[in-house]
Order: structure tokens, then sequence, then C-alpha cells
RNA sequence: GGGCGGUUAGCUCAGCGGUAGAGCACUCGCCUUACAAGCGAGGGGUCACUGGUUCGAUACCAGUACCGCCCA
């Protein structure tokens, strides 16, 4: 074989295109339904089309591309499903603020050219998140992407629309509902984000007797009733009675109910059914009418001075209004209160009475809880199931209609007398219909999309073959905003049948000191921005990291650069290798300690890596794989096979070439470039996308072996301690006699005077200073006076270290307690440990001894 | 207000009943023929606090303080 020049720092931007351009066209990615192999499937979060895949993705995509190309290294017929959501609100937003610079509303348009003008941005969006995801290297399967608005799962949303609405679970009402002024259409009450905010309190006196106070007083112009507690005395002389409204000379009635909190304040409160869930509520049980006082802008339509006000304005003039009259009581501000925001455009959402379509989840979300209830569903780290089942155990219904043009327009249409008919992908309305101008929440069609996308409602083999799907990998924040629909939808479906096995939630991606990363205090990384400067690999490696399950992940740039400088270790030492020739080989039956130790060790780590990667242990296994590839690979074993290889050890290339074929494999599903490149070069395979995952062979176990080498170590690091503590350079050679006979170290003096620099005794040898160490005397010439006061210093704070441990252990071997109700095992450590220090001691004070004075 | 999680080395985090660990940062010495994106050595922690359980607690239990997140 011949050496292949592998420049002496890897650049991952000579590699990283071409092989991800070579892995796609060889077909490595595309999932094949019909072969006889375990199945596994992951479908991939689909990425809001408008946006651009941040840090967080890249965490998300990291931790898929690992799993699943593991899961095709151990022979499963592997799917990794991309795609995008088309994101209703935020996409609509973003072509109307385009539009918007040309002078132009989307009604300028009209609804078809609006949507054709859409589709246009989403091919420029969607196509930047596709590439950058080519960048992560993704191996994802191309040939099966999905897009939410794509015909197939357009025709999904419209078949379970209808199947739910023939079954009862889809119902038309009118309702209060979360409203945004700006975004102009309805929201869930997952798309609120509720923050504390400084309002303001007023107190407003409706009569003698009655003062009520609210947060928002503009309000009051649609109050239909005051509310008090019924056990509450103080008013009970006054419910049904009725009160002059302020301002506007109409009388409301005072009505009793349990809902008030007659703690709060006056214990009366004002009741706007048309403008606040809870008085809709009050409202409909003493059938009050709702008064709606605000149009869709928030702004101000009940008659009189405050017409045509906004919202905001109206508030400080009906306060002054009130107050000229002298009605106002009290007046707290800055008041602390919960304000809920739209989560796409931050203005503050109106409880809004309105028509809107809603599902009933009770039975969907019950089904949704007991799937993980009963197992079928694993979520993963398990202390978060609490809170999926909090929310899907107290779930309100879910307002779907949005008052928008971009999404799956409701599939009901509207006879001229008044039907309401709801029709399915192949149906069509009689003439003279109209349909129902609203389009569907864009959570709706996401939450499909583990069976939609393999071709539901068609009975495809891709459906039959890859659902449910594996794992879902997703961030804790969208536990419920996501992944509970999916399931409710998923078990509605697919006959009780989970969408997913597994649900394994990672955390959010903050800086270095754990902050979250935002554009306003400037700590936002640009995944793209490191690759460059990185690799992919380094990005990915940092990440997965961090990634202990469930909690948030900290990087930072100095973490990225070591990414990078592990990679450039593996390139060099894999070079290395190559250039000592490497070569994959049957392995023969006699090899040297060393050899047996680094084999032996990596039967432990293949078994070590694989329980981590079940687990989602991607940080412990990213770490393990770390320390196993620099500090034992990469640093010991490679000194080692210097040495064999400049004794002519041949067989040594084989063992070479079977430690990197195996790490470069483990280390594929974490870092695939890097590992591509250099897997190629030692066992001339096509791909490592394509290999096979290492298997543990318990027949290289060899704990002999692992001692030996172990003991190697100790006595190397602990001359090299010496050395360094009397100022020797690292290149001086020094000679030294080793006293190796009868020892486990007998065979490996060339190794240690190789890896310390130690020649031969001469004829003029004179021992300056003499160490013991695992059992073997080191006599060293360091050819002058040796620096008595630093090797006094060294040996005195390891005699007071292994005297504290001496007197630590003697205290338990003298507790009879201890003695009686320890567990043996424990008992034998501990005498160990006594005799082990006590040999250090008497060592110690025997080399201290032996010192000249000075 | 309800719930959950956290508090271990300067920073970020592992460990989770029996001798305190990693990466980065730091100090010292080295361009030792794979790698200075490197090599060798080193310093640094009463494991938040208070009780309890235990022969033994950083780890288990209870409480306190502080931090963070979710929900209302």
């Amino acid at each position: 074989m011949t050496t292949p020049e592998l420049p002496t720092q890897y650049t991952p931007a000579d590699v990283e295109t071409q092989s991800y351009e070579r892995w796609v066209s060889g077909g490595y990615f595309g999932a094949d339904p019909g072969s006889g192999r375990e199945p596994y499937s992951i479908v991939l979060p689909p990425p809001n089309v408008t946006g651009v895949l941040h840090i967080g993705h890249a965490l998300d995509h990291s931790i898929q591309d690992a799993l699943s190309r593991r899961a095709r290294m151990r022979g499963m017929e592997t799917l990794w499903l991309p795609g995008m959501d088309h994101a209703g609100i935020a996409t609509q937003n973003v072509v109307e603020r385009e539009l918007g610079k040309e002078g132009l509303s989307r009604h300028d348009l009209g609804r078809e050219a609006f949507i054709e003008r859409v589709w246009q941005w989403k091919d420029e969006s969607g196509g930047r998140i596709l590439g950058q995801m080519r960048r992560l290297g993704d191996g994802v399967d191309w040939s099966r992407e999905r897009f939410t608005m794509d015909e197939g799962l357009s025709r999904a949303v419209q078949t379970i629309f209808k199947r739910l609405f023939d079954d009862g679970l889809i119902y038309r009402a009118e309702r209060i509902i979360n409203w945004c002024p700006r975004c102009l259409t309805a929201l869930s009450d997952i798309e609120v984000e509720h923050s504390e905010d400084e309002g303001e309190l007023v107190s407003i006196r409706y009569s003698d007797e009655i003062v009520v106070a609210t947060t928002r007083p503009e309000t009051m112009l649609g109050d239909t009733a005051v509310a008090v507690h019924p056990s509450d005395e103080r008013y009970a002389h006054l419910i049904g009675t009725t009160v002059e409204l302020p301002l506007t000379g109409r009388r409301i009635p005072i009505v009793a109910d349990e809902h008030v909190d007659p703690a709060f304040g006056t214990g009366c409160v004002k009741v706007t059914p048309a403008h606040d869930p809870n008085d809709f509520e009050i409202g409909r049980r003493h059938s009050l009418p709702s008064l709606t006082v605000m149009d869709e802008r928030g702004v101000i339509t009940a008659h009189g001075p405050f017409q045509g006000l906004d919202r905001f304005e109206a508030r400080p003039a009906v306060v002054a209004a009130l107050r000229q009259q002298g009605l106002i009581v009290a007046e707290k501000r800055p008041y602390l209160h919960a304000v809920g925001h739209c989560s796409r455009c931050k203005t503050v959402v109106e409880p809004r009475l309105s028509l809107q379509w809603f599902v009933n989840v009770s039975p969907l979300a019950k089904a949704a809880g007991d799937a993980v209830r009963d197992g079928r569903t694993r979520i993963h780290p398990p202390e978060l199931a609490k809170r999926y089942f909090d929310w899907v155990d107290d779930m309100h219904d879910w307002c779907i209609s949005r008052q928008l043009w971009w999404g799956h327009r409701i599939p009901v249409w509207y006879g001229p007398a008044g039907e309401v008919v709801c029709l399915g992908p192949d149906e069509s309305a009689p003439e003279g219909y109209v349909q129902d101008p609203d389009v569907l929440d864009t959570w709706f069609s996401s939450g499909l999309w583990p069976f939609s996308t393999l071709g539901w409602p068609e009975k495809t083999p891709e459906l039959a073959r890859f659902y449910p799907t594996s794992v879902l990998v997703t961030g804790y924040d969208i536990l419920f905003f996501w992944v509970a629909r999916m399931m409710m939808f998923g078990l509605y479906a697919m006959d009780g049948q989970p969408p997913f096995r597994t649900v394994a939630l990672h955390g959010m991606v903050r800086d270095q000191f754990g902050k979250k990363m935002s554009k306003s205090f400037g700590n936002v990384v640009d995944p793209l921005d490191w690759i460059e400067r990185y690799g992919a690999d380094a990005t990915r490696f940092t990440l997965l990291r961090g990634a202990n399950p469930g909690s948030d992940v900290a990087v930072s740039e100095d973490w990225a650069a070591g990414s990078r400088n592990f990679c450039n270790k593996i390139w060099n030492a894999t070079r290395f290798a190559l250039m000592n020739g490497a070569a994959v080989g049957e392995l023969p039956d006699s090899l040297t300690a060393a050899d047996r130790w680094i084999l032996s060790r990596l039967q432990t780590v293949i078994g070590e890596a694989d329980a981590a990667f079940e687990e989602f242990e991607f940080a412990k296994a990213s770490d393990l794989l770390y320390h196993f590839a620099w500090d034992e690979v990469c640093d010991w074993y490679l000194e080692l096979a210097k040495v064999q290889l400049s004794q002519g050890l041949e067989d040594t290339r084989l063992v070479l070439g079977h430690v990197f074929d195996a790490l470069l494999r483990l280390l594929h599903p974490l870092v695939p470039f890097v590992t591509e490149e250099l897997w190629r070069a030692v066992t001339g395979g096509e791909s490592v996308v394509v290999s096979t995952w290492p298997v543990a062979d318990a027949r290289y176990a060899d704990p002999a072996a692992e001692a030996e080498i172990l003991a190697v170590q100790e006595l190397v690091t602990e001359i090299r301690r010496f050395r360094s503590d009397q100022g020797l350079k690292p290149g001086q050679k020094v000679a030294a006699r080793l006293s190796l006979s009868g020892t486990a170290l007998a065979e490996h003096e060339a190794a240690i005077r190789s890896l310390l620099r130690l020649q031969e005794p001469s004829e003029t040898f004179a021992a300056t200073a003499s160490l013991v160490v695992a059992g073997v005397t080191v006599q060293l010439d360091t050819a002058g006076t040796i620096d008595v006061a630093a090797e006094r210093k060294r040996l005195e704070k390891d005699l007071a270290v292994a005297r504290k441990d001496a007197a630590q252990v003697a205290a338990k071997l003298g507790n009879e307690q201890f003695m009686a109700k320890a567990p043996d095992d424990v008992v034998a450590k501990v005498r160990a440990r006594a005799e082990s220090s006590a040999a250090d001691i008497a060592r110690l004070e025997g080399q201290l001894a032996a010192l000249p004075a000075g």
C-alpha cells in the first residue's frame, strides 16, 4: 500500500463539500422500505421555512445525524426524513413586509396572487435551509423531503380534518380567543407568551357601595355586569339590583358568582364578557349580553368620545374621564401583572370574542397521556414526562382557525341556506357553496408530520415499515407545542399506535456563561460561521460533547477550537499510522502486551460507547471516545508502537490498522467528515457511512495486559515527574540503570527507555538519584548534582499524602463498627490501601534519608 | 401562586453511598523526526447551608437560602 500524502493539518473545507456530495450521490442516505432489515426511523422536526437554522437546530440535527448514522452502521434500514413547515403567521408576515416595501398590501394582490408570491419566497428561504443542512452533514434521505403545504401533506390535512369533523371532534363556536391585533388572527393558547409587565391597577367607583379594580380600565365601556361572591355578606343585599355604569349611563346588574375572589380588592369585579375569558364564563352562567367595544385592530368602537382611539390611548382617556367625575378611588402604578404577548410579533394579545374552529381535545389528549403512561412511548429523560402530563391532562380545546391566507384552507363550505359541509380531498362542494376563508394553525399540519410524511392516508410501504418512528429528537421547549399534538393525531389516525417509541429531549444552546443566546445581547453563534472557521465536525462535536439529556448546552469559541484540535489530533495520529504502514488484516495470535492492552481497552470502550448512545448520553459518548482516542490511542499506544516498529515488529502495523479502523468507525457518527476521509485512507473502503459499527469481541479482553501497561504508565509518569522537578529538559538523555528483571515490566525496558529518554549506563555510571516505583528501582545518573531541595520538597509532599492516607485508613480499620458492618470487598480494599500507603511511606522515608544533605 | 430542575476547580459540566473528576482557562519547561490546532510536568475544590439516616454522605431524606425554567 502506498502512503497517501496527507497534509500536517486537517483542513475541513478541503473535504466536507465533496464528501457530502459523494454520500448523497452514492445513495447512502436513501431508505428502502422493501429491505428485510430492521427499520430505524426519525422524522426531522421541520424547521420553519421562513427562518434560518440557528445553533439550536445544529444541536438537534447533530443528535439525529449521530443516531441515524450509527443505526445505519449497525445494519438497520435507516430513514431520516427531512422537510420544513410552512410557518403560517411568520411566513405571511415576512411576505407582507416585502410587499409593504413596494407600497402594497396582500389585499392589493388578492388571495391567489399573494399565495403565489409566498411560494416564491418559500423556494428562496427554504433553499437556504437545505444548504445549511448540507453544510452540517445531515445524512437525510433527500428523496423523501416533504413540506407541510405540499400536495400529499395537504391531502393528509384535509383527510384528518374531515375525519375529526365527522367524529364530532372539530366544531365551530363563538368564544373568547387570543387575538393578535397586529397579525389580525386568532392564536392558540401556546402561541401566547406571558410576561410580568408594568401596568396599572385602577379602582373605579361604580356606586356608593361598589368599587371595582381593573388593570384594563378601557374595557369598562363593555361591562355588562358587576359580580360578587355569593357568600360575601358585604354585598348580599345588592345581588339582583342594578348599578349605573359610569360614562355610559347604562344600568348593569349585580350578580353572584363563585368565581369571584372576595379577598381580592373590594370583592367586586367588573364583568366584560366580550373582552375577558373569565368574564365570558361568568356571562354565560348568568346569561349576560356580550358587548364588543373594540375592533380587530384594538381600536375602540363604542360610541362616545373614545371611539377611534387605540386601546392603549383609550386607557388613560377613560381614566381621565372617570377622574374628572371623581370616580377614581385609587391608582396603583406601576402594577406588575401577567400580560400575554403574540409569540410571533410580541404585540399584547387581546382576548376577543369571535367565531372560530376548535378541536375538542379531551379524548385525544387522554390517549396522548395514556400512551406515555403505559410505556408505548418513552419520554427521555423521564423527569420531563411530568411536564408533558401536566399539559395533556389539562388541555383546553384547541383553536385551529387562523385569519390568514397562507396555510391549509379550512375544508368547510357554507351553502346559501346556511348549510355547512366538510369535504374530503376528492370531494367538491355543490354549486353556490362558499369555502370558509380561514386557514388552519400550522401546528395542525405539523402535528401529522410523523405519518403524513410517510404517505398517510394511503397505506404505503413506508408507513408500514417506518411507523411508529424510532425516536423523536427535539428540544424540551417544544414538548407540548408540538410533541403532544403529534401524539394526539398519531394515535387517532394510526389506530392507537403512537408516532414515536421514544421522545428524546435535549436542551437549549447557551453561551459559555450559561446565558441564553440573544441578538440584543450579542452572544449568538451562527453555526455556519463555526463551520467555516472550525469545520462541521468541530461544530457538531462541541455541541454533542455538552449534550446531556434534557439539559442545556453551553458552548464557546474556545470549545469549538478544542474540538477542532481534537479532529486535527485524529488526523495526525492516523497520518502517522499510515506513514508507518498501518493495514487492516487478520490479527496474529501472538501479540505484545501493548497490542493486547490497546485491543482490550478498545473492547471496553465499544461497550461503553454503545451504552451511552442507547441512553442518548451524547456528552458521555463524546467524552469517553475523546479520551480513549487522545489519551490512550494517540498518546500511549502510538508511543509504544513507535518502539515496536523500531524493533521491527511488523504485526504492529496490523494492530494500528485494526485500532484506527475501529476508532474511526466509532467516531464517525459524531465527526462524520474527518473520519470519512481517514477511514477510506486506512481501509481503502468505499465509505465509512456504509461500513459496520464495531462490536466488542470478548476474546480480546485482557486484564493482564491492561495491568502490565498500567504499571508502565505509572513508572514512566513518576520518572517524568522527577525529570520535570529536576529541571531536566524533555529532550535531554539521562543514563539510567533499571532493575526490571523478575517484575511485570521486564519486557518493557525498551519502551521505558524510549519514553523517558534513558540511556544505557556507561562505564562511568554513578547514580545521583534512585527512585522506587511499582516495585522497580530506577537509578539515574543526572551527570551532576541534583537539585536536592526540589527533590526533598517533592518527596515530602508525597510523604505527607501517604501519611494522611495511612491515618485515614488506619482509622477505618480500627473502627469496630466499620469492620463489623462494611461489606467484605470494601474492607479488603481498605486493607490493600493500608498496605500500599505503608509501603509508600517506607519507600519515601528511605529516599529522603538517602538524599545528600543540603 | 403551583410545579420542576439546579447549587462540585476561575468558566461550563460529569460523578450520585466507600481514596474529589473532565474540557477550557492558569503556571513551569519544551519547535523530542504524526501533530505547537502539539508534548511533558504542575497549581487549584471545608462538593451552597443546617439537621437527619448510616460504620461511612459530595452522593440518600428533610428543611433553609440563592439561581434558572415551565405553567397560572
